[in-house]
DNA sequence: CACATGATCGCCT
DNA sequence: GGCGATCATGTGG
């Protein structure tokens, strides 16, 4: 009998994309511009498969970071350090990141390899019965789900244990869009639009 | 409700 | 050696 080598995600996020009527996207939609990729992934699902049963919530806000002329992007003057490494793979991998040394904070590679930008997942809305604001922050996401600094670089695409799904039919989400959060050192970059969130949502940072 | 603070550590300078 | 794409808690108005 071989120990689970990650963490258990907090069992009330169990849902079934099935039922859901949700479906994956294929690479391409995460090879598309960041900024579109950000808003599309509001609505969207992040889930992690542990044990055979599907863990997640409904993404409710998102903000775009834009490579290396964007300030408050790791990868700004096209830095690249073995950290911030999965931010150049193709769209569609997973880069994770360690902040003020206990949170962790779940990325959504987009565009092309070579490219490093990527869709920071700062909200999530938990399934069923679960408290609204289980995932509500960057922080709260990972820890219930259960993500860490080891699952950076996982592909989302193929047929791996942390995976987005979207729903089939289109969503019709109302969605606000503001500046970025926790990036006042970013010089003009922290006025940029870059942060999208469903309006309705409960589960957004105020 | 609006701040202010502490926790805690890998990464880059 | 400084600091951050955060969060929970505490204080005071």
């Amino acid at each position: 009998m071989i120990a689970d080598q990650r963490p258990r995600p907090d069992p009330r996020l169990a849902f079934d994309p099935r039922a859901l009527g949700l479906s994956e996207p294929g690479r391409a939609f995460f090879r598309r511009g960041t900024v579109l990729v950000a808003r599309s992934l509001v609505g969207a699902w992040i889930a992690r498969r542990w044990r055979g049963r599907w863990y997640g919530g409904r993404i409710v806000e998102t903000e775009a970071y834009l490579g290396p002329a964007d300030r408050a992007a790791h990868s700004w003057n096209g830095r690249r350090t073995p950290r911030i490494e999965p931010m150049y793979a193709d769209g569609g991998h997973l880069y994770v990141f360690l902040v003020y040394g206990m949170h962790h904070c779940a990325n959504v590679v987009t565009r092309r390899e070579g490219v490093a930008e990527a869709v920071l997942l700062r909200a999530a809305e938990a399934p069923g019965d679960a408290p609204a604001r289980l995932l509500a922050g960057p922080g709260k996401l990972c820890a219930g789900l259960g993500i860490s600094v080891r699952d950076s670089g996982l592909d989302l695409v193929s047929d791996g244990p942390v995976r987005i799904f979207v729903p089939r039919r289109r969503s019709r989400v109302r969605i606000g869009v503001s500046p970025r959060i926790g990036i006042d050192y970013a010089g003009d970059a922290k006025v940029w639009p870059l942060r999208f969130f469903d309006i309705q949502s409960a589960a957004v940072s105020r």
